[in-house]
DNA sequence: CGCAGTATTGAAAACCCTTACATAATTCTG
DNA sequence: CAGAATTATGTAAGGGTTTTCAATACTGCG
């Protein structure tokens, strides 16, 4: 079977355009990559040869040449594309300038997976790794970093110290409001733990740790999902139909909401009773009601830097900065008083 | 610079494999593909060397001596990812299976992006070519069919008669519904138009009036939100502060919520005085309070079904049906009577 | 007009695989 | 145990580019 469906066209490749134009396919191939040695006549014979014939390069064929595929592999953990939407788009656009193909893979957290996949990414010859890995493990991690490949860590720090990262930082912005709370004597303060973004949810405990620290208490209000339990909306209802507390501090917009609408059922008062923060901002935090008072996080910025940062690096150019962490926005709404 | 990095690392290829083994070229390259006619004894010595050098094909070479890169291009339109999660989802679960890499490329509606994009695709030299088309027209479509590639159409109906599609019923789903209204004699039906997703939107249109026609009957009742209007929520804000209706329809629930905001706003109680209806299910529509009614449509198999025929076009089946319409579900919650 | 020097072009190797065909090794048959 | 039949391996061409180095075509100058 042909490259492109049953009809058995000839392919046209550079030596037809050679042989259209009369000239050499090292000409063409001068042609084709701008070079500017080549004869503003022949330049031409060449332009008029391709665009006749329709020829279009063969990347897979640059890709041997060359050694270099102009495309990176970018991870993402299974099932996130509603949450990192934004990112992926400015990562997308930005990949899209310094022409570099996007190789799409998703990660079920697990290290057999992870293994998979970076055979994948080899076996891909990719240029570069671009990993969003707020829901791997540092186990997982590790597995990358044995693995020589242009990588860059988006949404969350690094393990190696070789590799850079963009990534919000987390762990600031809710000391920042944890310590605004306390200094208002307010401590009955928690943080919710789907389990599903362990890195992240990591910062924000280090985050609030400190800021309690700093007032000589210690945090311990941490409400963990249970792994075995697959409906954490039922697990947060019926957890809030027997607790009470004044800030609750979650990292998706889908948490926020689940607490909001058990603490509406079980007629706690928001904000009044309970003060209620998402961390990663979204769309539908301002189309709740009430609305969700957030964090606004530059995502599509954090998408375009990491791509940036990556054709940096594969130009060899030498990153100085290898962490990269991007401004937030406390966004106070109707959650909060 | 070398692949991977500054290390110039000497490459290992199937030949250092075949040194290694004492054997040559050919016979590593019949380990690697898993031919059965190589010798026991020697398969053994082969995938020693291969483990020993940690060996990994080339599949940039591969894909030229193959003519094939068992990859395949998906594009979707620029913004899509949080309403289209499940479908990607979908998608790439299936397309590991097969061991298909996903090159990802986003599209915003217009010809000369369209044109940028195919280019792209046959640069790339990508097996086959996955469309998520709800929100091209169907000029940008045209563009398409001019150029021979496997291509499935996903989300919606392709244009050509020749190319696969996979999607959900919208025009069904709408027109029962729509009938299901008339019926209790309620005409004051309309449908939002964001011009966002003008193919779908289409369908429900279609569905709508088929069902008025059918009474006798004309539908005219689409809000379109004009071009120039770049909040959209605003928009509908100030049409529902005047404008009241029995029935809204709308495509995304960002829509829905939109409108159940304003009419709340604006004292128009939900449902008793206009009913709302989410013709795209998502997580948000449980979740948000009324709990919107809507079609639960199987995204994730929409997705893995599109690459699963994708795979039997590759594989040179013959594929009978072009057309996979799936099953909705209309499932009424509180946004409804 | 002839030659040095420069601007263009071409030939061929390299990139890393697959596979048809040829050859070598093994097994089977009488 | 020879020769046929079969099985296992090797050789070499081909896939479509880039790029080095050599060859050729031009230019200007004396």
């Amino acid at each position: 079977m042909s490259q492109y469906g049953n009809v058995e066209k000839k392919r046209v490749t550079i030596y037809s355009v050679a042989k259209e134009a009369g000239v050499s396919l090292a000409t063409v191939s001068r042609v084709i990559n701008e070079s500017d040695v080549v004869k503003e006549n022949t330049r031409k014979k060449v332009q008029e040869a391709i665009v006749k014939l329709g020829y279009k390069p063969n990347a897979v064929a640059q890709g041997l040449a060359l050694k270099k595929t102009t495309s990176i592999a970018l991870v993402v953990p299974d099932g996130s594309f509603n949450y990192i939407d934004k990112v992926i788009n400015g990562l997308l656009d930005t990949a899209k300038i310094y022409k570099y193909n996007i190789i799409l893979h998703t990660a079920t957290a697990g290290i057999n997976e992870m293994n998979e996949i970076i055979d994948n990414v080899v076996k891909s010859r990719a240029d570069g790794l671009i990993l969003y890995n707020d829901a791997f493990s540092a186990k997982e991690m590790e597995i990358l970093n044995n693995f020589q490949i242009p990588t860059v860590y988006l949404g969350n720090k690094g393990e190696g110290d070789s590799a850079c990262c963009v990534y919000i930082d987390y762990e600031k912005a809710v000391y920042e409001l944890v310590d605004r709370y306390l200094n208002k004597g307010i401590d009955d303060i928690v943080i919710i733990d789907d389990r599903k973004n362990p890195t992240s949810i990591d910062l924000l405990i280090r985050g609030a740790s400190k800021a309690f620290e700093e007032h000589g208490k210690t945090f311990g209000g941490f409400i963990t999902i249970p792994e075995d339990v697959h409906n954490s909306y039922e697990f947060l209802s019926n957890y809030f139909a027997h607790n009470k507390h004044q800030l609750v501090i979650t990292y998706r917009d889908s948490q926020a909401i689940a607490v909001i609408n058990t603490c509406t059922e079980n007629n706690i008062r928001i904000p009044d009773e309970t003060e209620v923060v998402c961390i990663k901002d979204s769309r539908y935090t301002d189309m709740f009601r009430p609305r969700i008072s957030s964090f606004i996080v530059p995502s599509y910025d954090l998408g375009a830097l990491a791509m940036r940062i990556m054709t940096k690096l594969l130009s060899g150019d030498i990153v100085r900065d290898k962490e990269f962490k991007l401004n937030y926005v406390y966004k106070s709404k109707e959650t909060t008083k």
